[in-house]
Formats: structure tokens, sequence, C-alpha cells
RNA sequence: GGAUUGGUAGCUCAAUUGGUUAGAGCAUCUGCCUGUCACGCAGAAGGUUACGGGUUCAAGUCCCGUCCAGUCCGCCA
């Protein structure tokens, strides 16, 4: 027979049907059984009475064990009603019970995972995944990627993709390197973010890019920050700084209004800072401008704009703040060399919710006599800038249309947006604070013959003395 | 790399100033229970107190080291 939903039971009082799912919970009185079944919509209860083949099987099956159950869909009486659950006008009198594939006895109980042992949760995640919490972040994070994808399309925007297998980037966060079988000791780098990439493609004319994107960074971990994370990543050509803050502003907030109706807006519009106004009053880039911070429905969204340019660094000499093809406001242009190097902007925003970064982006240099001042500026000789940015510079001799983007830090956005502390709560399936997956037991030691293929040698962390 | 908090039953926690046989709830197992929905009741089982060393008549508790985990700083163009 074919499997109902428990969706769909409410309105089939009076038919025979097949649930297939998961024994939520078991309440046994000794002559009547009512057994939880759980799908991935809901639950339905099943009522198993004795004289029923089937019910010393039931009497033995264990919680969060593999069913099918066959049997007629009845109406509750009305003061047996159940309302919290999907189908709690209905219930199923069991006719045929079978167990598909019975469950051990469970590491950590699943009804509220809040308060189990995160290392205990990771190891068994495809139990902590099974919670109602785990599968409605999880629900929602497609619907997020739906609504994004269609959204940006609308716009006229190109989901392209772009390589995982990259090239080490000279600055920035510590990469993650991919040795190469065929070339000896060379190395591909998973990319930091597609920032190069997605410039390129305004070289190539695609004018609007977007990608929900992988980005990897080798540093160490916070409850905010993961190994490998997701970036929605945006790109556009002939546009300026405040026509992608509009389009990020409306796209996340239309995604609220569709997805998480239940949040309120503290200030709206919503405000724009600068820089250094942020700091004067707030002393932080990414102020919390909640009014009530036990509020958990209160989204507080601002823009923080105009960063500076450069920053010092501890050897005293200026590095990027960003990235060193962030465009500089047009007043810097001409003679950024000679103001103090603090005091040049750039064409730099970013999103802050409720006290987080969500997303940051800038309007980038497409005059290559600017870019090539700014490395010059940062201290890179000819030689250098020819091997580390070479190629990138060679795109910009044949004709690079003005743009800009942004990079919305998406697990943040979700784990503020599904009232969680820590984006691991919104991942799938995240690695610790130490970059382990306690589930794969990854990383993890590889077979010499591995190791020889990609000419290799490793050597024992030394023991500290 | 640094600071800090923690590691006690399958899970979540307790254990007074260092002092009797390390307790409780949930989960598990056994028995009872025909309307529960986190069912209920009675009972049982379950411990190398992370690991190693030290102080002491006596260590879950104090000291040292190691390991593991969380949070924060550094780091994150």
């Amino acid at each position: 027979m074919k499997r109902v939903l428990t969706k769909f039971l409410s309105g089939l009082v009076g038919e025979k049907v097949t649930v297939l799912g998961w024994i939520n919970s078991k309440r046994n009185h000794g002559k009547i059984i009512f057994l939880d079944i759980r799908d991935r919509f809901g639950i339905v209860q099943i009522v198993i009475l004795p004289g029923n083949d089937d019910y010393e099987k039931a009497e033995k099956i264990s919680i969060e064990s593999v069913v099918s159950v066959t049997g007629v869909v009845v109406k509750r009486p009305d003061n047996l009603i159940n309302p919290n659950i999907i189908s709690g006008k209905v219930e199923i009198q069991s006719e045929k019970f079978e167990v598909i594939s019975p469950c051990d006895k469970l590491p950590f109980e699943l009804d509220d995972t809040s308060e189990v042992s995160e290392e205990t949760r990771l190891k068994y995640r495809y139990l902590d995944l099974r919670s109602k919490r785990m599968k409605k972040n999880i629900v929602n994070r497609h619907k997020s990627n739906q609504f994004i994808r269609n959204y940006l399309s609308k716009k006229g925007y190109l989901e392209v993709e772009t390589p995982f297998l990259t090239k080490s980037t000279p600055e920035g966060a510590r990469d993650f390197l991919v040795p190469s079988r065929n070339q000896a000791g060379m190395f591909y780098a998973l990319p930091q973010s597609p920032q190069q990439y997605k410039q390129l493609l305004q070289i190539a004319g695609i004018e609007k890019y977007f990608q929900i994107v992988r980005n990897f960074r080798d540093e160490d971990q916070r409850g905010d920050r993961q190994p490998e994370f997701t970036q929605v990543d945006i790109e556009a050509s002939f546009i300026d700084e405040k026509d992608i803050i509009k389009l990020t502003e409306n796209l996340i907030l239309e995604l609220i209004k569709a997805i998480y109706p239940e949040k309120k807006l503290t200030l709206t519009p919503i405000p724009r800072l600068t820089y250094k106004e942020a700091i004067e009053i707030y002393q932080t880039d990414r102020p919390d401008l909640r009014k009530d911070k036990n509020n958990k429905n209160e989204l507080a969204i601002c823009w923080i704009v105009d960063f500076p340019m450069f920053e010092k660094k501890d050897d005293g000499s200026y590095g990027p703040s960003h990235h060193p093809f962030t465009a500089l406001k047009k007043e810097f242009i001409n003679d950024f060399e000679k103001q103090d190097p603090e005091k040049v902007i750039a064409q730099q925003y970013d999103l802050v919710i409720n006290g987080n970064e969500i997303a940051g982006g800038s309007i980038r240099t497409h005059d290559v006599a600017v870019l090539k001042r700014v490395f010059e500026f940062l201290e890179h000789t000819q030689a250098d800038i020819e091997e580390k940015f070479g190629h990138f510079l060679k795109a910009f001799m044949f004709g690079v249309p003005p743009h800009g983007g942004i990079a919305i830090g998406y697990d943040r956005l979700l784990m503020v947006l599904n009232n969680e502390n820590n984006i691991r709560e919104v991942i799938p399936f995240p690695k610790t604070g130490d970059g382990k997956d306690p589930l794969m037991d990854s990383p993890c030691r590889v077979e010499k013959k591995q190791l020889d293929e990609l000419h290799i040698t490793t050597q024992d962390r030394k023991r500290k003395k």
C-alpha cells in the first residue's frame, strides 16, 4: 500500500493507509499501546489493542526504530484531540505493524537536545538532526536558499560556480592546501572567497553574478566561525555603493518577511553609520542597536560605511584593512599616497544585525593604474606584484567595467534568524572548535602510499618540553 | 599561540571545610496498568569520579603534568 505522510492524515478519516517513519514515543498501558510515528512533517498516534497479531511486537519495539503501520484513520473524540501534533484530530487503528529497522539504545535523548553536550551531539549528528529544532533549522536553510536564488535570479543575477581547487592567496587568512599529484611539490589552495573569480566574471561581461558558495579559512574557531562556511556572494558591474546596499538590504528584508515573519525591525529605515561615527559612539564597528536584547524576535539592522582603506600592522607599515582591490572614495584617488594613511577612506560597507557582522563588501578599483599605485603603496615590489597578482592585473588590461559587490555570511545570518547562539546549529555537519569532525573522525592519518603519490613526507608535531 | 571555565552512571547534574557504602532526574531492563500523548506506579541494574603522578591517616574535592571540550584574546586581506 502506498505511503501517506502524517500531514495529510487528518483529511483521510475512514480510509486505510500506511505510514512509515520512526517511533517518536511509546506509551504502554498494559491493555492498550500508543505509538507516535514521526516522519519529516510531524507525528501521528497509532493505537494497538490486545488480540492484534502484532501486539507483542509493539510491546517490544524500541524508540527511534523505523516501522511501517497500516490501519484505518479514525477521528478522535473531541476530548482526546491533541492540538500539538499535525495529525492531532485523528489517529490510526493499527492492523499491520512491521519493524523495518530496530533502533539500539540511544546515546542521548532526542526530545530536547539543547542541553546535551555538543561533542556528543556531533558524534551522533544523524540522531541530533532528528530533533525538531535541528529539522527546523535545516528546513529554514533550504527555504532561504530557494528564496535567495529566486530573488536574485528575478533581478537578473546569474548563479555561476567557481573552482574549489584554486591558487593560494598571499594575503588574508591561512589557506587550506591541496597537494598536486601531477606536479610534485605544487599545491592548490581552497578558496577563502571567490573574490578574484567574481571580479574576473565582471571583466568577462557577466554583469550580475551570485553564488551560494563554500569558503575555506584555516584560522582558529569561534562560535560564529568555521573552517568551512557559506557565503551568499554577489558582484555586479556598472553599479555604485548605494546600489549594492539597496540590493542587499531588500534581499534580506524580503527574506525575513517571507520566511521569518515573526521578526520585528527596531530601526526603519535601516540606519547608515560611518565607521568613524560607530567607533566614536559605540566603540565598535558592529554595534548591537537592539532596544530589548531579551526579545528574541527583535532585529536591529544597520550599515557601517566609509571604512578606512589602510590599517597599521604590527611592524608599523600599512596593510589593506579589507583587501587591496577595494576602491578608494573618489576624493582620495588622486593623492592618497600623500595623505595620512589612516584617514584614507574606502568605498567599503558592512551590514550588522544585532551586533553580528553579517555582510561586507566594496566597490572595486577597475583602473589598473590606481590598483598598481595601491600595491606600490603597500610596499610590494614590481616582481612581487607580478608573481602574486600578475594573472589578475593582466585581465585589467582588457576592458574592465566599474564593479563592486558584497558577501553575506550566510551561516551567521541564519544563526541570528533562527535564534541560535552558534553557527554550528545551522550547519548540518559542522566541525568542533578544533576543526575536527567527531562523526567522520576527520582529519585523520592517511596511508603511506597516498602520501608517496603526493610527494609528501610528514613530520609529527614535536612534543612540548 | 595565550587566557579562562569545565570533564562524576548512557544523558543532564549534585556531593558542606578533604571524612560513612559517590546521589538524583531522565534513558535502559523487569513487573503492574484500556485513552495516554514528555502516560503513570513499583523495583532492578548501571561508576577505573577523563588519564598519570603527588600531598594526606583519609582525595570526586588540594597540588603538578597530559588529554578532551566550551568561551574569549591573538588570528580571521
